[in-house]
DNA sequence: CAGTATCCCGGCAGATACTG
DNA sequence: CAGTATCTGCCGGGATACTG
């Protein structure tokens, strides 16, 4: 091997680390897998499956999975008031690469 | 849609959310990548690619994945000390899943 | 050279109360 | 019902100094 100055492309921005990031963190991946099962969800709905996440949290997680264009909020002006949640185009296409995560995590047995 | 008391699996320890710590955090991602672009390569060689990282955080995750099988230590009994990391069977089985992500990521140009 | 030992900080995550 | 506002605690990540 040559003793260039080589630099890992994942040191910029790179798409992998993009992904990690809008699909990490404690509860992302637990609402992308509800809303893939469920079809359209309420607010409150989801939020009984993800058994014990706070208002706050579950919030925040679906605004910036709206915002990246992995869930769509669909409001309907109604009294009281009532929003669902789906999965994106984009968010179906990853179902798969996730399913594929989860057989090769079962495959080696991985443990934390 | 049927109102059963659904719940979903991620709930419990799923392998797909096994499979996030392992591969989650700031760094693991590009630790892999320099891994997997290098064969063997030592502790300093290392930290040099990953520009910025601290030895703390690189010792601990280095150690993270080898408890949990992605990569492999190989000391040398020389002084001054040589240690030289490399990707396992079932880091290099992982690669391609994280390239279909990273097309995945690129195919939608997801921000942050 | 390849790490530990210490100390430190910011931000994610959470609890709780409140509102259009 | 579907969230915001506010406050809090904890821990992942980091800087620096030291050691077998």
């Amino acid at each position: 091997m040559i003793e260039t100055h080589y630099s890992c492309p994942c040191m910029e921005q790179c798409p992998l680390n993009r992904a990690m990031q809008l699909i990490g963190g404690k509860w992302k991946m637990q609402i992308i897998c509800s809303l893939n099962n469920g079809g359209s969800i309420r607010y409150n709905h989801l939020k009984q499956r993800l058994d014990g996440i706070s208002n706050t949290v579950l919030a925040k997680a679906l605004k910036e999975l709206e915002e990246c264009g992995l869930v769509t909020r669909h409001e309907f002006m109604e009294v009281p008031a009532r929003v669902e949640y789906r999965t994106t185009k984009a968010c179906d296409d990853l179902i798969p690469i996730l399913d594929s995560l989860s057989d090769w995590c079962e495959k080696y047995e991985m443990k934390e």
